[in-house]
DNA sequence: GTCTATAATAGGATAGAC
DNA sequence: GTCTATCCTATTATAGAC
């Protein structure tokens, strides 16, 4: 079990890889297999649904990874502004964690969209209001707290776009690391 | 030949359309004969070249369209101030403009990215170097200008993922409008 | 300039051997 | 758990009629 648990997240992570780079629809069967040096029919053996599985399998990896590092931060002790800055160190450590934030992207286009864009949106708005709540909590104003949260995810993405674009993943490293200070400008509390 | 050209506008702006929801892989001919109303065989006598010419149409497209607006504005007699909001304003007014902007993100993935990826990187880059130009002219330091260039452009992707994720266009109508003063916030001259 | 028909290829999915 | 072989469908692309 410990082994093939162990293949199974590095399986995922490869998957992870192969839809950050070709998208859904260009993630054939054919560079999946070759991506990850398992036949079609090995494919099919671990995920009986096909891509569509897949694809679900990778946003369960990264809902899993905001459970346990995010979720665990924010369920802590600290304090309110210690946790946004966690947060985001989280996420500047795990450099998996920015393909996954595209993945947000990547799934709302084609054949994905149907299928995932409304799991995807509701992933995104929980986030923005737990972001919110938690700047409200460092003593911002809730009109504020929202706009920062949505500030921070728009920036996110976009410094996501760029990276991918220019190919220059340190555009989305400088983001993320100014982007505390940016959301906690002014913060009385926490 | 009025006829035929102005065919091929609404023609190509059907393909943004369609890359814009689809993808590059996503978007097949029949989708994109379904959108357009032409068959197959129809397509390819306007685009020889298939999926890749017309992708390559939308570029293009998408090319004149600056050169005419911002192009145009950056040439006028304008302020430089003047001109930085001039610029928002027209990505503000033309809502395809939006979609556009977009495809600088999706012709980055899956088969696209070989043939479009470096094109769409030079675009960007030039952008960006216009639009620091732009900054400085209105009195605001070389280093300070081109950070602000670059996360004007993250802006504007970022919320165009959000807008598309959240099925809401106004977090880039926002995001479009709130940018000129931010862009400007100390500008000394222009 | 558009269509129907068709060919060739690629993609998704499964059966069954090992 | 992985493989080869296979099937069916979708996709790209072209030929040739109108």
């Amino acid at each position: 079990m410990t082994r093939s648990t162990l293949s199974r997240d590095a399986l995922v992570e490869k998957l992870v890889e192969v839809f950050y780079e070709y998208g859904y629809d260009g993630a054939t069967l054919r560079v999946i297999s070759e991506a990850t040096g398992l036949g079609k029919a090995s494919l099919y053996h671990h995920f009986p649904g096909g891509k569509e599985q897949m694809a679900a399998a990778v946003l369960e990896h990264s809902r899993r990874w905001g459970a346990e590092h995010i979720g665990a931060l924010l369920a802590s002790e600290l304090g309110a502004q210690e946790k946004v800055r966690g947060i985001f160190d989280a996420i500047d450590q795990v450099h998996h964690r920015a393909q996954q934030l595209t993945l947000m992207n990547v799934f709302t286009y084609g054949s994905a969209r149907a299928v995932f864009g409304a799991p995807v949106a509701e992933r995104v708005r929980a986030g923005l209001e737990s972001l919110a709540t938690l700047l409200q909590l460092c003593g911002i104003d809730a009109q504020q707290a929202e706009a920062r949260a949505l500030d921070a995810y728009i920036q996110l993405e976009g410094a996501m776009v760029l990276a991918r674009t220019l190919d220059d993943l340190n555009v989305f490293r400088a983001v993320v690391r100014r982007l505390p200070d940016q959301l906690l400008s002014g913060a009385t509390a926490g």
